[in-house]
RNA sequence: GGCGCGUUCGUCUAGCGGUUAGGACACGGCCCUCUCAAGGCUGAAACACGGGUUCGAUUCCCGUACGCGCUACCA
């Protein structure tokens, strides 16, 4: 069993790609079969080296990986072009001197008269003397495959038994006038010497299929088993693009998503495990993957359950692996801070953040007294005596011994023994000392962040917050 | 226009002739609680429409509507 990916280097490995690399990586990997690239990269134009980097390093963040060398299609046109040859010789395909403008002309013509147009086969039955003529008289000419007469059948994983009239399909080209092959020769030729066995690609190849399938016929290849995987949309049931926000995979990498959650969210559009399990590890999903269970429906990528999913993910990574992945985001400006100090935050973070940045967006306080505390929180919290009971506990902070444990014992006691509820005294002090009335478990902060820097941002407070009239 | 494909909560989905139509995200409430998260419980929320077939249709068949794709000397 061998499957395949073939991205044309034209833009970046954008989410729809991914996905449908991840269902051939999904398959091959469940099943032990192997799992082949090719670039197809035929239009010179529009393709480029850097995309084809960009596209591999997408798939290896992912965690896709390949069994051989990546095919580069530019690099076969010699055997596209003999195949259609081959074809011309046995009768398949026939060359066809109408020029494009007047095609076109044609097309347009039957276009406004709500027509369809497709070539009528004018140069089907030229003969050799004509043929001779036109090269003599130096016409550009393509090669055209001779559609034949019927229906074709063919079995889709995905759809069942689909079935297109040959009278819909027209004459289409196989070799361009300058000689190079297009498309369809390229995939039917590339797929067959490769040795593809199950062609799983998106939807919009549904209808090219027919024509692959006749030409499997013609060059006397063996059909492989197509399943053509439903589409991904924006928000607005249109096809994914740009205006829809965030459609490439490297956006999100930059994000700070991490690749676990993306390949299980992108695994989990237009699949499922049929049991309710959503989170999923890449071994999980390789066990439960089954390409049978693919749906038909194209369905919407919704980045808020992206979203939730990293925050999933997160919280699965153990803390040493989730910190190495922080501190690819961390910001210049904590160049400096060490990383042993990073560290002694990941416990206290992990389950605060969505994305990768969140670490250091939610947490600034642990790294910079605070210039200003929350209007909000000090009018809610910030009472006409807070001063003094902050004032009163400040002596006894700097005898503590400074572990979570030691300094919930004191606040709770202190607050006891002034006959107030402990959190008259926790949420001024947190405001305090973060200038933020969100942060995690005070007396874990407070510990993390040390004494010194406590009693220094506590005296900065009391000294800088006004005293509230009474 | 033609051809093809599709249609279960707003979104991702389970379902494969008989179910109180299940789960998840987002949203609301409650619990937990030093806040924020996380977690637990809970609420609201769906079978596009019309015909068949059948004792019985979300499920099978046919239409209609809507959406998407293809209709290139792009891939």
């Amino acid at each position: 069993m061998t499957v395949r990916f073939a991205p044309s280097p034209t833009g970046y490995l954008h989410v729809g790609g991914a996905r449908t690399a991840i269902f051939n990586w999904l398959f091959a990997r469940s099943v032990g079969g192997r799992f082949l690239l090719r670039i197809e990269d035929t239009d010179r134009q529009r393709s480029s080296e850097a995309m084809t980097r960009e596209i591999l390093d997408g798939l290896r963040w992912l965690g896709i990986d390949w069994d051989e060398e990546a095919v580069l299609q530019s690099t076969r046109a010699a055997r596209h072009g003999a195949e259609c040859l081959r074809m011309l010789d046995e009768g398949h395909a026939y060359w066809c001197y109408c020029s494009s403008e007047e095609l076109e002309a044609r097309r347009d013509a039957a276009e406004a008269t709500g027509g369809a147009f497709l070539y009528d086969g004018t140069c089907r039955q030229l003969t050799d003397e004509q043929r001779a003529e036109n090269d003599a008289a130096g016409m550009a000419k393509v090669l055209r495959f001779r559609v034949p007469q019927g229906r074709t059948v063919f079995n889709d994983i995905v759809h069942d038994e689909t079935t297109f009239s040959n009278e819909e399909i027209d004459d289409f080209v196989l070799l361009r006038s300058d000689g190079t092959p297009t498309y369809m020769v390229a995939v039917v030729v590339d797929d067959h010497d490769m040795g593809i066995t199950h062609v799983l690609r998106g939807d919009d190849h549904l209808s090219n299929t027919p024509k692959q399938v006749m030409l499997y016929h013609a060059l006397g290849y063996e059909i492989p088993q197509f399943g053509h995987l439903p589409l991904i949309l924006g928000g607005d049931k249109k096809r994914l693009s740009k205006r829809h926000g965030a459609t490439s995979v490297g956006e999100f990498q930059q994000k700070g998503f991490l690749p676990e959650a993306m390949f299980n969210f992108l695994a989990l559009l237009g699949w499922s495990p049929g049991d309710d399990r959503e989170v999923l590890t890449r071994e999980e999903l390789v066990e439960a993957f089954d390409i049978r269970r693919v749906l038909k429906k194209s369905s919407v990528f919704d980045e808020e359950k992206l979203l939730w999913m990293n925050g999933q993910h997160i919280r699965l990574l153990d803390d040493a692996d989730l910190l190495r992945r922080i501190l690819r985001h961390r910001p210049e400006d904590l160049k400096n801070v060490p990383d042993e100090e990073l560290a002694r935050l990941v416990p206290l973070m992990k389950e605060r953040m969505a994305l990768l940045p969140d670490f250091f967006a939610n947490g600034m306080y642990f790294f910079t007294d605070p210039e200003h505390w929350d209007e909000e929180g000090l009018r809610k919290r910030w009472k006409a005596g807070t001063h003094e009971t902050l004032a009163a506990l400040l002596p006894q902070l700097e005898e503590s011994p400074f572990t979570a444990e030691a300094l919930e014992t004191l606040i709770r006691g202190f607050a006891e023994e002034r006959g107030m509820g402990a959190g008259k005294l926790i949420h001024p002090l947190r405001l305090a000392l973060t200038g933020s009335t969100a942060s995690p478990s005070l007396f874990d902060m407070m510990e993390v962040l040390g004494r010194d820097t406590c009693l220094r941002r506590l005296r900065s407070a009391l000294a800088r917050i006004p005293e509230p009239e009474a």
